[in-house]
DNA sequence: TTACAGTTATGTTATAAAGCACAAAAGTAC
DNA sequence: GTACTTTTGTGCTTTATAACATAACTGTAA
C-alpha cells in the first residue's frame, strides 16, 4: 500500500534529522514512493540471501538483525529503534543482505525504494554524509563487539547486553529495561546458550544488581551492571 | 616531507580506482597535500584514542589494524594490502581512533588530510560512493567475523584466518602464503592463544593441510583448509 | 476445567580451550 | 664465536562454558 497521510506527516515531523536534509521537491518525490509496511511479533522483514531493494525507518516498535551461525546458533548483530534507518547497508556494497531482520514486537516500517534514494544523494552531499557517518559509527560499534563477545567472560558478556538495551530502549519509570525479551533473545545477544542467560540472570539478582519479574528486568544497580560490564 | 614526484606518480597509476574519480584540479590539490610516510617492521601507524586527521592509503608493504581487549590480549580486526585506503572511519564517525595500525612490515603510506579529502567529497558524488561502498563491504565482513569468531571451534577460526590471508595477500608460486606471521599474531587473528596456534598449525601439517618452515606456510591442500573454516 | 507447547529454571556432566611450565630453536647483540 | 632474548613447540592441569536432563512455570486453546 501507498503511504496514508497521515503516517508521512508523522514520518516527515519524526525523521527531521533526514527530512531536513531534503528539498522540497526531494521530500515531494520520497512522499510519492515511500510505502508504510506493518510486521506482527517475530515476523521476518529481510531474509539472509534476499536482494536489497528498499531503505527501511522503522516507524514504530523493535527489531533484531541478526545471523544465523554454524549449528542454527543465532546471533543478535544489533538492534534498531524509532526513528532509525536500517537495510541499506547490502545495496550499498552491492551484496545481497548477509542478515536477517525480524520484529520484536509489533512494528511499523516506511520503505523508500533505494534507486530514489540513490538519485538524491546524487545530488545532496548531506545524504551521502548522513550515511556514510550512520555506516562509520555502525562500523566502530561491531569492531567493539567482536572484542567484547570473543574476549569477555559470560557475566560481562550479559552486563554488557543489559548496558546495551538500557541504552538502545531506555529505562521505565520504574527503572525496568523498556524491552521484553525471550531469554533466548538475550543470549543470542550476548553469545551465550540460553541456559546460561538464565543461570547469569540469577545470579545477577542474587547480587542485587538487577531485579527479574518475568521478562521484565528491573536495574537496581546500573553503576555495578556497567562495572561488570566493563571489567569483567 | 612532502610528496616526492615518483612516489606521487607511482601512486596516480596505480589508484587508478580513485585517481579517475577525480577531475585535473582535485588530483592537484591532492598532489599539493599528500605526504609521504614509511614505516619500520612492527612500528606504530596510529594508537586508540588518537584523533583522526588524514586519509592513509598503503603503497607497499603490509599493516594491521587491531584493537587491545581485556587483559591485554590483542585482536586482529582487519589487514591491509596495497592499495587500500584505511583510517578514515573514525573521521567520518566524528570519533577518535578505536584501533591500533600497525605495520606487519617496512611499509610506505600516504596521507591526505582529511579536510582536503571532505572538501573533495562535497562536489564529487562518486567519492562519497566509493567510500559508502567500503564502509558497507567492511561492516559485512565485520558482522560476517563476530559470528565466525564467537562460534566456531579453534579448528575452524584458524583455518579462516589461513584463508582470509590467502584472499588477502595471495600464495607464491609454490604456494606458499605471502606474509610471514608471528604464531602470536596468527593467535590474535583468530582469537586464540599463541599456544593453540602452534598447536592446530601442527595439526594441520599432521593432516597436510599445510607444510611449515619458520614462518613460511605452504598450502598443501587449500579446498579441505576452506571446507575445515566453513565447518569447524 | 484439562491438556499441551513453549519458556524458564537449576543441577550434573562433558569438553574445548585457556593457563602454566618448561624445553628446544631461532634470532640478536656483544 | 658466546651470551641472551624472543619465539616456537609440547605436555599437563585447570577452568569456563556448552551440552544434557529434568522439573516448574506460563500462556493458550479446546
Amino acid at each position: 500500500m501507498q503511504a496514508k497521510e497521515e503516517d508521512i506527516m508523522d514520518f516527515s515531523t519524526n525523521l527531521k534529522e533526514v527530512w531536513r536534509l531534503l528539498n522540497g521537491q526531494e521530500r515531494e518525490i520520497i512522499r510519492k514512493n515511500a510505502i508504510i509496511q506493518h510486521y506482527k511479533k517475530n515476523q521476518q522483514i529481510y531474509v539472509e540471501g534476499d536482494e536489497p531493494t528498499h531503505l527501511m525507518c522503522l516507524l514504530k516498535g523493535k527489531v533484531k538483525i541478526y545471523k544465523e551461525g554454524v549449528g542454527g546458533r543465532s546471533q543478535i548483530i544489533r538492534v534498531i529503534r524509532p526513528i532509525q534507518y536500517f537495510a541499506y547497508r547490502a545495496y550499498f556494497a552491492r551484496e545481497n543482505y548477509l542478515t536477517n531482520a525480524a520484529a520484536f514486537e509489533s512494528s511499523i516500517v516506511c520503505l523508500i525504494p533505494m534507486k530514489v534514494v540513490r538519485e538524491i544523494m546524487k545530488h545532496n552531499y548531506n545524504i551521502c554524509k548522513f550515511f556514510i557517518k550512520q555506516l562509520s559509527v555502525d562500523l566502530g560499534i561491531a569492531d567493539e563487539r567482536t572484542v567484547n563477545l570473543t574476549q569477555k567472560h559470560i557475566r560481562g558478556r550479559l552486563a554488557e547486553s543489559l548496558v546495551f538495551l538500557i541504552d538502545s530502549y531506555g529505562l521505565e519509570n520504574d527503572s525496568s529495561i523498556n524491552i521484553y525479551l525471550a531469554r533466548e533473545d538475550l543470549a543470542s545477544l550476548s553469545n551465550m546458550t540460553t541456559s546460561n542467560a538464565i543461570r547469569t540472570l540469577s545470579i545477577f539478582v542474587a547480587e542485587k544488581v538487577i531485579a527479574l519479574d518475568g521478562r521484565k528486568i528491573k536495574v537496581l544497580d546500573e553503576e555495578k551492571l556497567r562495572k561488570i560490564s566493563k571489567l569483567g
